[in-house]
DNA sequence: CAGGATCCAGGCAGATACTG
DNA sequence: CAGTATCTGCCTGGATCCTG
């Protein structure tokens, strides 16, 4: 293999680059981000926003990011207990990434759906 | 766009946006698309060059991104057969935002795992 | 309010064997 | 070579109930 940029050779296996993207795999790490943004939420206003996550998830997604140094939580020692998320510095450094892909997906999505439309499957016996 | 970006809001349940993005759950195609890059390549190179993705895992890999309109598939009806893979112009256009995503990662890997490192997980029994 | 504990189903993905 | 078929474990994530 030739000429490739350094960090396509970095992606192959034992790579903590991999290991950092691989975050990026479930289903709502992505979401959470976008959701916090620039803003400070509570954990009921997280769930507010995205109306479709259990609060299992919610705050299993939001340990990973605060593990990983990308969210920080601030707990208020009152009654009701207060929680208050928001974004590191490395969180809102990730945020710019994130904008390009959320923007190619929004300019893009009708291309693909049209793709998946009129998609016909190569010969085979039954799908995958 | 204005202060408050309309993607965000776009972003909630049923909106084509997350579909898309969804597509990046899954833990080879990211991978697959680097690989691929700008380059076109065999079934068997493209094995060669994801060293532990199992051939099942490869074609429904494809497969979808063919789906999408992300890659295209070129068959060569000779024997052995020969197919090749590429990217079309659509899945170029998702390079770009890809290799940011690429760059962070390469960026901040450090940081992520030092944050792993120090963090302490708040009161509880058991991990989840 | 902010989660934890538990139970459980479905899908993702690995290993292996096989074919046009 | 370029996949497919099948079996199976595992992990993700949903639903529900519970507590400081």
């Amino acid at each position: 293999m030739g000429k490739r940029k350094p960090e396509f050779e970095a992606l192959n296996r034992n790579c903590p680059i991999r290991d950092v993207l691989d975050r990026l795999g479930d289903r709502w790490t992505v979401l959470v981000l976008m959701t916090l943004g620039e803003q400070t939420l509570r954990f009921s206003a997280l769930r507010r926003e995205i109306e479709d996550i259990s609060p299992r998830m919610l705050a299993q997604t939001l340990r990973h990011l605060e593990k990983d140094g990308l969210v920080s939580r601030q707990v208020y020692p009152t009654v009701p207990p207060r929680v208050e998320y928001r974004m590191t510095p490395l969180g809102h450094s990730f945020f710019d990434p994130l904008q390009h892909l959320i923007q190619w997906a929004d300019e893009h999505h009708e291309q693909v759906r049209q793709a998946r439309e009129a998609y016909v499957a190569p010969e085979s016996h039954e799908a995958l």
